[in-house]
DNA sequence: TATTTGATTCTT
DNA sequence: AGAATCAAATAT
């Protein structure tokens, strides 16, 4: 069952949480790859220094004021896209990163979506459709307990906001 | 228009 | 510890 709007549409860190266990599903041509998502990163809105849309509206960051459960896609450092999901309502900007899948070659944000071919074209895709990229729930219960929760990679720039636990993995993934 | 910066990753 | 590498944000 592939997550639709209403899942997207709620607390960005509840969405980071929920978003472990199910699966990313890619699909290029005929071929479908699927892997589960072992650690997000929450980004919870314009008050939260580590968002990109904490600085307002801006060419990158508008998709994250659209409407829920659509892609956003940005180049980091010259050379990796990192995979986000909006979540919340119009308006309102937040997201969830894809840190890493349940797969060697698939740790690290920048290293999934060169694995999976996810790239800027992607920016602003609809993940709540069946076109080439979505999230499938599979079933996969994810106990509360398996959940660990660590301060946000790479964000050390944002003060206060950079302690907060919006880090999620599952434990023994590693 | 010019400079700085970064939700990273790989090599030394 | 440093390099690679560039679009977009910020400074001028």
């Amino acid at each position: 069952m592939i997550l639709q709007k209403d899942f997207y549409n709620r607390d960005t860190t509840a969405v980071a949480k929920e978003l472990l266990g199910k699966y990313l599903v890619r699909k290029i041509g005929n071929r479908i790859l699927a892997y589960s998502i072992i650690e997000t990163e929450a980004y919870v809105g314009p008050n939260d220094k580590a968002c990109h849309a904490s600085r307002g509206f801006t060419k990158r960051t508008a998709v994250m004021f659209g409407p829920p459960g659509i892609a956003y896609i940005y180049l980091i450092y010259g050379m990796y896209y990192c995979l986000n999901i909006v979540t919340r309502e119009s308006g309102y900007p937040a997201a969830v990163l894809i840190r890493a899948l349940d797969h060697p070659e698939m740790t690290g944000p920048g290293r999934l979506t060169k694995f999976l071919n996810i790239t800027g074209s992607h920016n602003g895709a609809d993940m709540t459709k069946r076109y080439t990229l979505w999230i499938e729930n599979r079933g996969v219960i994810v106990k509360k307990n398996a959940i660990t929760a660590t301060p946000r990679i790479g964000v050390g720039y944002a003060g206060e906001w950079s302690k907060k636990p919006f880090r999620y993995i599952i434990k023994n993934s590693d």
